[in-house]
DNA sequence: TGTAGTATATTAAAAATTTAATAAACTTGT
DNA sequence: ACAAGTTTATTAAATTTTTAATATACTACA
């Protein structure tokens, strides 16, 4: 199977095109998400009933397809309808953060059947480092047990910038000849599709999360910092160099505070889990009372913890979030206004907080939207769970080669 | 010719496929520019030579193709060029302004053919205004004389907000049961393509003004309002309700104006020729003295003149144009920021003021946008001058038939 | 000037596809 | 239960396309 679909080049002869319409009908069952038939075949390939047999005939004694039943329809002879039969194709997905590398294995249905965690890691930018990584790599891929000829490729979500398009990572391991994705596809043989993490998260929002019956939406992926994944026209925004989506340094925050970036008044000093402990700690001082300081106060506070503490109640905890929500509202109704997206997803470890987050979200949008462009604008928040951006890199590999149901 | 492209079923048939097959080849040569030879044919069509010739022969005898030369080659027999002959392509081209109406013919080249101009006019949501205005659509196609059946469809510029994919205009013309593209093309009986004014304005930039090499862009339009266009991945923006591009409803602004829009903080109150004349009279009214005053006490003062004034070195005029050129460029900044377009093209009236805009701007954008974005994004003037949305509108048709050259 | 090398054009045989006719399967109504 | 109507599956003839072999056109080099 995998033959089909790695052959970058198909040959402009009467084979060549065989080829192709079988990948065709393969993807077309796929993106059904069920079998199919072979009227739908002809219909969808542009071709005879007699050749659309023949193509369905010939997958049948590859052992690609099989028949599932017959359609019920209302009247005339019913129509077979075909499925995939035993064919799983797999996708290695790859997260590299900060301090964590992740290696899953999901199928086309974006089941994970295999995920590892290494967390004593710290990325750095060199040989050596890249080296663990594809150390740890091959070892999950033989511990996993998949068959290697079911797996189409392998998407990478790395933190930093990356250019999607020539699978270069800018920030990191960027001292070779060759881009970071080349080298992992020279590595390991197979397809490599890079992308930044949080356009990773971007992409399963927009493939199994809510984004998925919409062609504008915004994604925000907020925990320790703040990233976004901008979805127009049903695709992810890379930008003309894949920076795209930097909403962090929109000019939307407090003048008083001076970012990494050299400028004040970065939305991304306001708005996150970092800007969050520190305006915690900053009110403390000023002496105001909250549950969480009252645990243990040797320990420092890290923004889980403001998260859990708001949850329970506290009150400080509460109004320092409720005051973002209200931030990044305000800057994304900006935003809603440029783009005019029909939904607005909030993910990342702040998505828990959904009751808290909503209210002044929604107020802080109000304030700068466009009544009009507001109404049609929901703000919803991820359920899709940790392993949201593992999902999303290995989502790369099924968007490419046309796999994924629609 | 027409029937070609205007057929939009094409039949799942040997003859069908013929057809498409057809106009594959015409919109080829119309995309390269100049003529084709039948290996380009047969390596993009992916069919055979045999197949390729029988196709340039029929269109030969259809009278569509003719031979134009011979291909200059290093090695090898060269092969015969075959270019478009007589088959002239042409797009009506309707622009709805509050205060005038324009129509034009266009080719594919996008040389205006003819042009006309209708300024005893105010826009009206009524059904006399709409009926007025199809009055002087009819009488300008009669007048122009081009051969009804070389026009291929109508691109229709409105202000206002537009849904591109239904036609629909949303506020203006609106008490129909159907679209207001609907209406015309059931009027007209062609293809129509509306959208709205300033994104007609981006399509003529991204097809034959300065974002032609460009996959993403932001292109402004800056007259009495101000307008934006979003080219992302090589296409206009028009997001999710067709209300993308609300630049001048961003809160950059000054916080003591209020906008038409209900709050305070727009920056279309700050920017563009309106702002200007209200800025202008306020300084005057304060003492500031300008060559401009000097001229007729009497008469209102209208931004063109003041524009006129910078030009001629009026202080004043240049400082409040400085002025605006700098919050321009500061709003832009937080724009590339998220969306990292590698081109910034200021168009409308304001576009002969380069010289005094261009340095604000780009201060502007360095006091809000990353460095690293930044170093990969120009600004650059628009040079199409006044009848750059006639064009852009005519482009939509050419557009659709995939005829234009890239 | 002629030969080797390369690429396009043309042609005739082989292969593949479509068309059209027919068979099979299914629903509905009498 | 059977005929009428509808849709899919299968088959054989007609058509179309590709393949492969050959002819033509052009460059470069001796």
């Amino acid at each position: 199977m995998k033959a089909f679909f790695s052959n970058d080049f198909i040959k402009n002869t009467n084979e060549g095109r065989l080829i192709q319409q079988k990948i065709r009908i393969i993807q077309a069952i796929s993106q059904k998400g069920h079998g199919i038939t072979v009227p739908e075949i002809c219909e969808h390939l542009q071709i005879s009933a007699p050749t659309g047999i023949k193509l369905v005939n010939q997958l049948q004694r590859e052992g690609v397809l099989s028949i599932v039943g017959k359609k019920e329809t209302v009247n005339g002879r019913r129509p077979i309808i075909y499925g995939l039969k035993d064919v799983a194709f797999h996708a290695v997905s790859v997260e590299i953060l900060l301090k964590r590398v992740s290696v899953g294995i999901i199928d086309s249905e974006f089941n994970i059947l295999y995920h590892k965690q290494k967390t004593d890691f710290e990325l750095e930018n060199t040989p050596e480092c890249l080296a663990g990584i594809e150390l740890f790599i091959e070892e999950c891929l033989l511990d996993s047990g998949i068959k290697e000829d079911t797996i189409l490729g392998m998407g990478v979500g790395i933190t930093g910038r990356v250019n999607q398009s020539t699978g270069e990572s800018l920030s990191y391991f960027n001292f070779m000849d060759q881009s970071l994705g080349e080298h992992f596809s020279n590595n390991f043989q197979i397809p490599v599709f890079l992308n930044n993490d949080t356009r990773c998260f971007g992409l399963a929002e927009k493939i199994i999360g809510k984004a998925r019956q919409v062609d504008h939406a915004i994604v925000i992926n907020l925990s320790r910092g703040l990233g976004t994944s901008l979805i127009i026209d049903n695709k992810i925004v890379n930008g003309a160099m894949g920076f795209a989506g930097e909403l962090g340094h929109m000019q939307f925050g407090r003048k008083d505070k001076i970012c990494l970036c050299g400028k004040s008044g970065c939305l991304g000093n306001d708005v996150g889990g970092y800007a969050l402990e520190s305006d915690f700690i900053e009110k403390l001082s000023e002496g105001t009372q909250s549950l969480l300081r009252q645990s243990d106060k040797n320990k420092p506070i890290r923004y889980d913890d403001i998260l859990e503490a708001a949850l329970q109640g506290d009150n400080l905890s509460i109004r320092l979030i409720q005051d973002m929500g209200f931030k990044l509202g305000n800057a994304l109704g900006n935003i809603v206004n440029l783009l005019n997206p029909e939904l607005i997803i909030i993910g990342g470890k702040f998505s828990r907080l959904r009751d808290i987050l909503l209210g002044p979200v929604n107020s802080g949008l109000a304030n700068s939207s466009l009544t009009n462009t507001l109404n049609h604008c929901k703000v919803e928040f991820s359920e899709l769970g940790a392993l949201a951006g593992l999902k999303g890199a290995g989502a790369h590999v099924f968007d490419y080669f046309e796999l994924i149901k629609n």
